[in-house]
DNA sequence: TCTGGGGTCCTAGGACCC
DNA sequence: TCTGGGGTCCTAGGACCC
């Protein structure tokens, strides 16, 4: 049996949690650069504010019902999802981090009546040591997991578990849900599956296994087995080595120069090289692309990308700044308003797997020792306070983030003051 | 005025090889 | 009229996830 975990409303839940007085408040954390909907509590679901809503669409309805509005704020999401993981790994061994807020949880060596039990303290735990809601959902597969978690919060409120390990409950479980709320479904597979007359996944499990293969590859079939009981699904001990790393943002106004631009380009630079130092990797490849913004019809268009190789992988933030603003410089045409720039960082290699060039000319040691200070001073004193002097100090590509929380639990001027 | 960011997997088709 | 057969590798694009 496999349990998935799943806090509620994650992000909107971590801001109550640090300030109370939002208890029964309707709360919406906005995207990066405030743009739309990401999160948003029951009392702000039951508004009918979607997700993915455009902030601005709204506006008048966060006014109007006194919505407490946050900017996304990673860096405090990021810590309390680690606590709430480490939580978990200590009731059972084998935890699968699936996302910032979801884990699945291999049971198999749990006795089976026990099952409903366990969830029950797993939630306490939860709750009492981190102040957040989290739902259980426990069935054979991961599909039927996620299912039964919606189930959880859907219909069992109260208890916050659901768990499906009977012929009966699986049964229910597939009539109760969608074909478009199931796990792998999306807005296409829905729309052709209503198509041919699915309504529920219970119908899906009734299609000739060849009929969904053709018409939805091999992730359908595995799906098919998945509603059916049968693991179809690897579990993944942990997290597989990453294939690409891409740092990339909206500025917080169009940009026309490219000197703006390029130290947007040189800071995601930065960023990517941080990202493969701290999983001990190296990238061959820097990829870099650049857009204008494609909701303004009136605009003219241009999008373009290059990808600049490397002569010897590399995770030194000197060396992907210096290619990704070469990249930049190929790629930039004047006369556009740009919206955004990414730099992605490909053909991952672990660090200790590296091809040296012949006619390599980069002192690699001293590089390295750089790279260790600087990590070093910027874990110690935080984020940015050694930074290269290419991502300037104009801040025109900065993003915009309005209504930021404390990092209360990451920064030692955050931490919050209670006086008694 | 204002529309996120970061990933994965799969398939088809083209280039190229013998 | 008729124009081989079998591989591999790479890329672009589409679908999905949170």
């Amino acid at each position: 049996m496999i349990a998935l975990v799943d806090c509620n409303n994650f992000y909107a839940s971590v801001e109550r949690m640090f300030n109370p007085a939002l208890k029964g408040r309707p709360i919406v954390v906005l995207s990066n650069n405030d743009g739309c909907a990401i999160a948003r509590s029951d009392e702000a679901k039951a508004l009918g504010i979607e997700m993915g809503t455009p902030a601005f669409k709204i506006r008048e309805t966060l006014a109007k019902n006194n919505v407490a509005i946050f900017s996304s704020n990673y860096t405090l999401y990021g810590s309390m999802s680690e606590r709430v993981m480490k939580i978990l790994k200590s009731f059972v061994p084998k935890v699968e981090v699936y996302s910032i807020d979801e884990a699945f949880l291999d049971l198999s060596n749990f006795p089976y009546t026990d099952l409903f039990e366990l969830a029950i303290k797993i939630r306490e735990s939860i709750t009492s040591q981190t102040g957040l809601p989290i739902s259980i959902g426990i069935a054979p597969t991961k599909t039927l997991a996620k299912m039964a978690n919606r189930y959880a919060k859907k219909c069992k409120k109260e208890v916050g578990v659901h768990v499906a390990s009977s012929k009966e409950r699986i049964d229910e479980l597939l009539q109760f849900t969608e074909i478009g709320d199931v796990w792998g479904i999306g807005p296409q597979y829905r729309q052709f599956l209503k198509g041919h007359g699915f309504k529920t996944a219970a119908d899906l499990l009734k299609a000739p296994e060849e009929w969904v293969r053709k018409e939805m590859t091999v992730m359908g079939q595995r799906l098919l087995y998945e509603l059916k009981g049968i693991n179809a699904i690897e579990w993944e001990d942990k997290a597989p080595a990453k294939k690409n790393i891409c740092t990339a943002r909206s500025f917080g106004a169009l940009l026309t120069h490219i000197a703006d631009i390029s130290q947007a380009v040189a800071s995601h630079a930065a960023t990517c090289a941080r990202k493969l130092r701290k999983d001990n990797t190296c990238a061959k490849e820097v990829h870099v692309f650049l857009q204008t913004n494609p909701y303004r019809k009136e605009d003219k268009q241009y999008m373009a990308g290059i990808t600049m190789k490397l002569p010897v992988a590399s995770n030194c933030s000197t060396e992907i700044i210096k290619y990704a603003g070469k990249a930049l410089r190929l790629i930039f045409r004047p006369g556009f308003q740009y919206l955004k720039v990414g730099v992605m960082v490909q053909d991952i290699v672990p660090q200790n797997q590296i091809q040296l060039g012949l006619f390599d000319t980069r002192d690699r040691k001293k590089d390295a020792m750089l790279m260790q200070a600087l990590d070093n001073s910027n874990t110690t004193y935080g984020k940015d306070i050694i930074r290269y002097g290419t991502h300037g100090y104009g801040k025109k590509w900065k993003l915009r983030s309005a209504m930021l929380s404390p990092c209360f639990t990451t920064r030692i001027d955050h931490i919050m003051k209670v006086k008694s």
